[in-house]
DNA sequence: TTGTAAGCGTTATCAA
DNA sequence: TTGATAACGCTTACAA
């Protein structure tokens, strides 16, 4: 059933009823009754790729998704998108996913622009030196970060946890523990949000008169894993942290593996604090009381991107941006520092 | 640029340029190669909306990814998709996701073909009494199916991994070690691949001599705080299993965590055995050797999903099936059972 | 308030 | 081997 066919059937015009099922003002109720009516009766809708081709929109959201050196997704990227499809899907938007290599991520933008495949782009993963917002700006596609570049906070529209906050308060409250020697097992730093949280955990101590030791701080991208070996080398260093604070639940997990392997006890023989992305598949801290963490749910963050872009492409604001507070819950696995 | 636009600098019709393009013989290798040098020169590239219109082929495949109850998305997901997205992106396809609320579901589908959004679609999660099989034939959208459901095995195509077998084999591991109350703690089982497992668990008793106790079997989602629950439940029940099986490396990973709560070692006092979808974020069993466990990475069965579902739209295959084998790792997660 | 007709950028049919 | 021209199914000036 197309619209030539349903309007035949009506006896109208394409346009009469193309415009009434449009919402135009300029149909007369009844005509417009009728038309929904006859609608819905043959199951009319129409078909998208017409649309699309004559409107120029696309009602469709893109996500661009580098492979990064492990060939692996970043697996905080499924509670995102459940959180922005949830929206997409009430707002009638659908969701474009394209895997690519990390070398064709630029141009994959652009192919989706020109081609009008998308209405507008989530940036992932934002770097400090990121030359997507500026690409994207100058090809006037909608888009929103999550997490923010280093470019300037108001050139484009972002959603973010409070970073720098979020770690200051955690490394603080290690300092207030007694902890002097506090490690810090990060994400990749040209990443943004890891920048951020470095720096946090370096003003806390220099707030505190404690001079940062480079020694103490690992850098690596945020699975089990890496969290593990970390800690290992860590607690190897010929001067081994008392208190570690870990960038992702992943990398603690992994953190807290190695110190059972090595039969130390969380929040005695050694502090940790993780952040809790609140990932559905694994358990929220503050329920057993397991761990102290840092907690922004990200699933959240992924539901704000989805309705504050479809807000700008669909003309109702310029840039927004919206910075989310990480929570913080103590549980057991923070201790006061050993003695001496 | 456009066809018309293009085809006028090459003081040619858009009918012979379009030919050019797409590899249509009537056209002589000369004009072909100087359209190819312009289009390149220029930097043309067909308006993807027209050419769907014109065709009516979307070269897209649709993923319908249905909101559980706990309003969740599958974690085995990401990795999935990292594998099939890597096919669609080599082979010229994109991914389109919708995310849904389970009620939602196939009207999804139908819409999805109605509107010709996409070529095919892969099914996820199927059940034993899956509508969908029946439903997707009707409309004769190509499809893909992850997994099995009860339908006829050559009425559709799909990629699925031995449950049965490598439960058998599992359990009948464990029923070597001495093991006599072995436990299973199970996916939801309406879907497939927790049935099959528990009917290669039960075919192991049986053929051991042993009857299956109902008892011994849990099925929740396999998300981490399940698998914690169960072996709790299990551990409190008046006739504890002194071996366990498990259906996720997620529930795996908090049945250990119970373990470890109430000072239990794993292999001695109580032998574990999961499942590994070799998730990119955890690590692979087999390299430390803590688990013993049933292996088949996910992220293949999506590489294989997508190609397999291509080549069918392409015209190249009919229904086709594949059946993985699942690896069985020996770790130190097992152990003998214990004397009486 | 409704209708006519052009346009969106391709592909496909038919004729030359 | 090439070209006119009609689809594909919608939206949108412009006219009535």
């Amino acid at each position: 059933m197309n619209l030539k066919e349903l309007s035949r059937r009506l006896g109208l015009s394409q346009t009469t009823v193309s415009r009434a099922l449009n919402g135009y003002p300029e149909v007369s109720e009844k005509t417009r009754r009728r038309v929904a009516e006859y609608a819905e009766r043959l199951n009319y809708q129409p078909n998208p790729n017409a649309t699309r081709l004559a409107t120029g929109k696309s009602n469709t959201i893109g996500h661009v998704i580098p492979l990064s050196g492990h060939d692996m997704i970043n697996p905080h990227f499924s509670d995102f998108i459940a959180g922005a499809g949830e929206v997409y899907n009430r707002r009638g938007y659908d969701m474009l996913i394209s895997v690519v290599n990390a070398a064709e991520q630029s141009m994959t933008y652009k192919t989706f622009h020109r081609n009008k495949r998308v209405d507008g782009v989530i940036v992932h993963s934002p770097t400090i030196d990121d030359d997507r917002i500026a690409m994207l700006n100058r090809m006037r596609i909608p888009f929103v970060v999550h997490g923010r570049t280093g470019d300037p906070e108001d050139s484009y529209s972002w959603v973010d946890v409070d970073n720098a906050d979020a770690f200051q308060k955690a490394t603080r409250y290690l300092l207030e523990l007694g902890h002097r020697r506090i490690a810090l097992i990060n994400g990749l730093e040209p990443m943004t949000f890891a920048a951020r949280r470095r720096e946090g955990y370096e003003a806390a101590l220099v707030g505190f008169g404690l001079k940062p030791d480079k020694g103490l701080v690992g850098s690596a991208e945020m699975i089990e894993p890496n969290g593990h070996k970390w800690m290992g080398r860590l607690l190897d260093s010929p001067a081994p942290p008392t208190a570690v604070l870990c960038s992702s639940i992943l990398t603690t997990m992994g953190a807290m593996r190695l110190l059972r392997e090595r039969g130390l006890t969380p929040g005695r023989d050694m502090s940790i604090v993780g952040y809790d992305d609140r990932l559905s598949f694994l358990p929220s801290s503050g329920e057993d009381k397991a761990l102290t963490a840092v907690r922004s749910g990200i699933r959240l963050a992924g539901s704000h991107c989805a309705d504050m872009l479809i807000d700008q492409i669909e003309g109702k604001t310029g840039n927004r941006h919206l910075l989310l507070e990480a929570e913080f819950v103590i549980g057991n696995s923070t201790g006061p520092a050993p003695r001496n």
